[in-house]
DNA sequence: TAGTGGTCTAGACCACGAC
DNA sequence: TCGTGGTCTAGACCACTAA
């Protein structure tokens, strides 16, 4: 109960700890409204800046939300897309005209926004995947997926422009079965997959377009598809709010 | 060059992203010293709390470090470690008495360091994936590994105690091929693999165990190694420093 | 020893949200 | 309107690092 068992811990430290097991305890459940940094001052005999502080070490872990005018509140953690990384590939999803996220959800489909398809020299690390001599021009496909309205994806499609160009994927609407279908059609159907999966803090630009909350880390995962000859047709990068997906991976042992 | 370019942008958050800027632009180079807070303060005329604001931007980014008493300096960057999700688990690997990591490494295998084999009743979540009735006792074994002295992943496996106790599966050095030779040896070899992964930013103590710069998440990487029956054996959770780490899994089309 | 970042205080003005 | 968190100032003492 008392504030002298500070041993050599900062206050901020403390307080923020205080909090902390509050939370842990029940005390202050899912979207439940904290004490304010005046109360924090009164309580801890402290200043603004250190209640601040304090505050700030839960943000930075994801525990707890500022909203400007109201107060602080505790994060309601909500996983809901379960992303099967393996049967959400199975040629039959997309064969059959259906959409890979099919897979994924609950019920609840996530909402495309097509944001541009362009034309454009690639990075060397794309035209490597890709087998591009010379960085060749690629097909640029960006979009983001928006689930009950909220942004959980940013995704971006390379495939070699020579290949593509002027069919249906390079247009917006790709059509039932999306690219991979109209990739089939044109003898290069993907039948192999790599994805990379990395993890790090968004940049400011990521933040906003993903409207990720202070001390959500976001998720990196970079497919490149292969047809059976082992040809690289495509490479997916994207981007995810950790705080929205969990990645599963089934398969036998090789 | 002025500062008069401010918009609606608070002064951190202009100092933040000139600094970011002259780091992208390779005028600081990773590992190298980046102006102090008494720099910034004279070059702005801002207040030191003002000049802090700012470093705290690039630090919860993971793009910087402060280090006391010495300045703040641009983070090296070092993905090391490719753990190939599927590959490393072949049978012919633990068959052979291999460990799994001889597959990731690139030529440095971490160290192993074993922390506890106890006896435990296990979480709900945990009984419920490995299908055990009245949350029967599991063993659990809990170690880390390091990476040239670093730490770069905390794991811990719970296994059925009724099928692995007094086995060598509940001493701390389980012999050649690990748990799954051992399993394999009970006939209870594990053929079928499901990982699940997340990401979130650390505790405290996640910090502290795996010496984590301020501004990197970890990613949790839960995997369930089922026999060919389909029956659970073991399950286990790691908690990996996210800037160690890059997951491949590589798969043909289901 | 001199300079650095870490912690902390006691004020100030502002924009925003709830009422 | 009133309280909230967001930004900012101008000081202070401390522990640590490097020279």
């Amino acid at each position: 109960m008392a504030n002298d068992a500070v041993g050599r811990q900062p206050k901020y430290q403390h307080i923020a700890a205080e909090l902390k097991d509050a939370i842990a305890s029940g005390e202050y459940g899912p979207g439940a409204r904290l004490p304010g940094e005046s109360d924090l001052m009164s309580r801890y005999g402290v200043a603004r800046m250190t209640a601040r502080q304090a505050f700030g070490v839960l943000q930075a872990q994801g525990l707890v939300e500022a909203r400007k005018g109201a107060g602080v509140f505790v994060r309601e953690y909500q996983v809901v897309i379960r992303r099967r990384g393996i049967q959400r590939l199975a040629v039959e999803v997309w064969g059959a005209g259906g959409a890979i996220w099919d897979v994924d959800g609950k019920g609840r489909a996530p909402v495309v926004e097509f944001l541009s398809v362009t034309e454009e020299r690639p990075s060397g690390a794309v035209a490597a995947a890709l087998g591009l001599a010379d960085r060749a021009p690629v097909v640029v496909r960006r979009r983001r997926y928006l689930l009950d309205g909220k942004p959980v994806m940013l995704a971006t499609s390379y495939l070699d422009a020579a290949l593509v160009a002027g069919t249906a994927v390079a247009e917006p609407d790709s059509g039932p079965g999306g690219i991979y279908a109209r990739l089939a059609e044109l003898g290069h159907g993907p039948r192999r997959f790599r994805e990379e999966i990395r993890s790090r803090m968004p940049g400011p630009e990521e933040t906003a377009r993903l409207g990720l909350a202070a001390g959500t880390p976001v998720v990196l995962v970079c497919r490149t598809a292969y047809t059976a000859e082992g040809t690289p047709v495509e490479v997916n990068e994207m981007v995810l709010d950790s705080s929205a997906y969990v990645l599963e991976y089934a398969f036998d042992a090789p």
